[in-house]
DNA sequence: GCCAACGTTGGC
DNA sequence: GCCAACGTTGGC
């Protein structure tokens, strides 16, 4: 058992779009950075437990708790020039000319909706000593998926989602 | 919109 | 395999 986290754009999916989804779940497609890949389809196991964290956004932080719930497959996203996004409805800026279905690049696995939190924003995250070790907060990271560390994992359910 | 930091690409 | 140029991420 291991713990994520894992980044999303809350314009393009939030918590509450993956609480709304059918049966609770959907594919974590768009992931186009290998060593984020490399976690979601080497590393994470069915059961697994991530914070779905937003990004880009007026107020980035962590937002709700998932549940790794598949086995790796193709992100099916980057097969196809055309299909369409709520962004812009004629280009998929998901599409990898350079996959093929015989072998695809990037893989992903399906996300089941666990809980909504309150939202812990970034800058609430680092004035804790106990989260300076966090991925997360490493100058520079830009990683979209990555480990968390189950002394991290306990402190962030417990002290910062515990209280609303 | 800015820009620091990082990842990827491609010429050599 | 090096590394400069370029593209992207993502907080601010």
């Amino acid at each position: 058992m291991q713990y994520w986290l894992m980044k999303s754009e809350p314009d393009e999916v939030s918590i509450d779009d993956l609480e709304a989804a059918p049966a609770g779940h959907f594919p974590w497609f768009g992931v186009r950075n290998y060593q984020a890949r490399n976690f979601m389809r080497d590393a994470m196991q069915v059961g697994d437990l991530a914070f779905f964290y937003h990004s880009s956004c007026a107020e980035p932080g962590i937002a709700g708790i998932c549940e790794i719930c598949s086995e790796p497959y193709p992100d099916a996203t980057q097969f196809s020039a055309t299909l369409s996004t709520k962004a812009d409805p004629a280009v998929n800026p998901y599409f990898d000319p350079k996959s093929t279905s015989e072998n695809p690049r990037w893989w992903l696995r399906d996300v089941r909706f666990v809980a909504k939190s309150r939202l812990i924003p970034l800058t609430d995250l680092r004035r804790f000593p106990e989260l300076a070790n966090m991925r997360l907060l490493a100058r520079g990271n830009r990683l979209s998926i990555m480990p968390v560390s189950e002394t991290e994992w306990a402190f962030i359910t417990k002290e910062l989602m515990g209280r609303q």
